[in-house]
DNA sequence: TTGCGCTTACGAACTAAATCGTAATTTAGT
DNA sequence: ACTAAATTACGATTTAGTTCGTAAGCGCAA
């Protein structure tokens, strides 16, 4: 029997898994360099915060060779749900719909956009 | 000129913050009994919490009596905001629409709640 | 007035996360 | 086989947040 974690990633491991997700696969090297552009910081740091996602289970790792290659553990879609989840529960008193309703007003969205969340809301309201 | 700190308050400060936006004024008593409900701790811990948030510009207090009364200095829907671009940004790619959408397919609501959802684009629309 | 209970103030300890320096290891090139 | 370059491993430091213990101050009741 298998432990799941149900592990949030902390900020920085947001930001390699955006990256990762993005890749498919990548190198420490790699996600480093990407992180490079927006953020200053050193390799090593990178290094140890992937080690530690690993230890985590946040990502998998193929150590075959030297020099090891990363991917995702954990689905974009799975974290975003989880994220959302928090935060309607901790900010908006379990109402998905309050948050939706504040996600709208917020910032605005196109016009082609609306008409995307409408037809899929028509298609909820089939069920 | 004033200084706007737009500081991102704290998992334990938001749960201040909310008995706070609900009770419109609290003593650290009051928020801290509410606090024992639904989690552990000691009453200073509480109390340097508000403290700390005082200092932050997170809430404004009344200290001309003994007893000191706080109120949030910060608005739910201003929070609410801030969380909720913070996510947009780094899980979303910015669009607040792919988070609608993933937040409608997350948890079902009721379709009251996606007529008023419906209702609510229709005007969005209408701008 | 004295003392008890409740309050604030403050510093210290603890924890989790992030950062980095250094050593050990591997690989490729000569 | 030897060196250079790059990588991993690991421990130490730093920082932010949380928690608490203790002291000091105030007000009210006996």
């Amino acid at each position: 029997m298998t432990i799941m974690k149900n592990l949030k990633p902390t900020e920085s491991e947001l930001e390699i898994l955006k990256i990762l997700w993005n890749n498919e696969k990548a190198t420490v090297r790699e996600v480093h360099d990407e992180l490079s552009k927006i953020k200053e910081s050193g390799y090593t740091t990178t290094l140890k915060l992937m080690q530690i996602m690993f230890e985590k289970g946040l990502v998998k790792r193929d150590d075959s060779n030297k020099t090891h290659i990363y991917e995702p553990a954990v689905s974009r879609q799975r974290t975003q749900k989880q994220f959302l989840d928090k935060m309607i529960n901790t900010l908006f008193g379990g109402s998905s719909t309050q948050l939706v309703l504040q996600a709208l007003g917020n910032q605005k969205s196109s016009k082609g956009e609306l008409e995307e969340i409408q037809k899929y809301l028509d298609n909820l309201k089939k069920l």
